[in-house]
DNA sequence: ACCAAAAAGTTGACATATCAACTTTTTGGA
DNA sequence: TCCAAAAAGTTGATATGTCAACTTTTTGGT
């Protein structure tokens, strides 16, 4: 038992989370705020949803993706996946292309129409970041930003032990 | 436009996202698997998800509190929390009085109950948090937990301009 | 005390995230 | 080449988070 950051107080003889230090709910707060956000961003400015998008966004890092890859890419269910990537590939924003001529399983990439699309998203995506971190200086995001990815390991074996 | 921090990458020719420094993505992330692996949790071994655990906490925290109070605190929607407390009442987790003895509308508290779920929560809470945090020391976790303050604010004006 | 307005709470709907079960496709050994 | 096993993908179900519309309760002015 380590006490770093102790993340409870006392109140009446109770012990009780300190919601201030609790980093889980400060971290879901801000999630959840960000992803309904965008989500209603996205939404109403381009018709999709914000996992579509991701998906979308995806495929421009890195094209010519299976949609496993594309799920480990974002860290997204493949469920979510298979529902997003058929509904961006009813609407052109997609291009598969099967390893041999007889093969089913396709390899996807952003159509002429999809890279458009990403562009407009990066506009929104860019806007909305210069917001979130506004007056917050560089060293101190390199700083976050480098204990989120301790966090990731971290929780990558949280069901391991 | 500011470049601190810059969130792109160029890619053949194309601006596409740096996910390993996009903030939303990292945090989204981590809030998902956390909410996603405390409500298996609190499932299997309360028979409560984490929606009626973070309400239960709150009124462990701050007792004596009308609903929108509860809400205000763990940043939750009212619908959440009206479906949540009367789950929880359900079950003789709480304790609801009302100003006066014709009044409908109550403020709530934990029932013995509830205080000794409450200490379990706690337990599991805690196991969670120091595997999360682990190999992080708290210098580190003192200023992370600063940055998302900052973030927090940030957030709360985004719709406002 | 009454009533209109405000606040609080309830209900239904939908987007996101995840899991489990099932189907389809691919792979690799006989 | 054939087939069993593995991998990939689809579909349905459920939990969380949020919004909007509606109902109930409280508040405040007369």
């Amino acid at each position: 038992m380590s006490d770093k950051l102790d993340i409870i107080r006392h109140r009446e003889g109770h012990e009780v989370l300190d919601y201030d230090r609790y980093l889980q709910h400060l971290i879901s707060v801000i999630a959840n705020r960000l992803t309904s956000y965008s989500s209603s961003q996205y939404l109403s400015q381009f018709g999709l949803g914000s996992v579509e998008m991701r998906v979308l966004a995806s495929l421009a890092y890195k094209p010519n993706q299976k949609a496993a890859e594309v799920c480990s890419l974002i860290s997204i269910d493949k469920a979510a996946a298979s529902r997003a990537m058929a509904k961006l590939d009813s609407q052109n924003l997609l291009i598969g292309e099967t390893a041999t001529p007889k093969g089913k399983q396709k390899r996807w990439s952003l159509s002429e129409k999809g890279w458009a699309l990403h562009q407009r998203f990066l506009d929104v995506v860019l806007d909305r970041h210069e917001r979130v971190v506004k007056e917050i200086d560089e060293s101190e995001l390199v700083q976050f930003v480098g204990t989120l990815h301790k966090l990731i390991k971290n929780i990558e074996t949280l069901d391991t032990e």
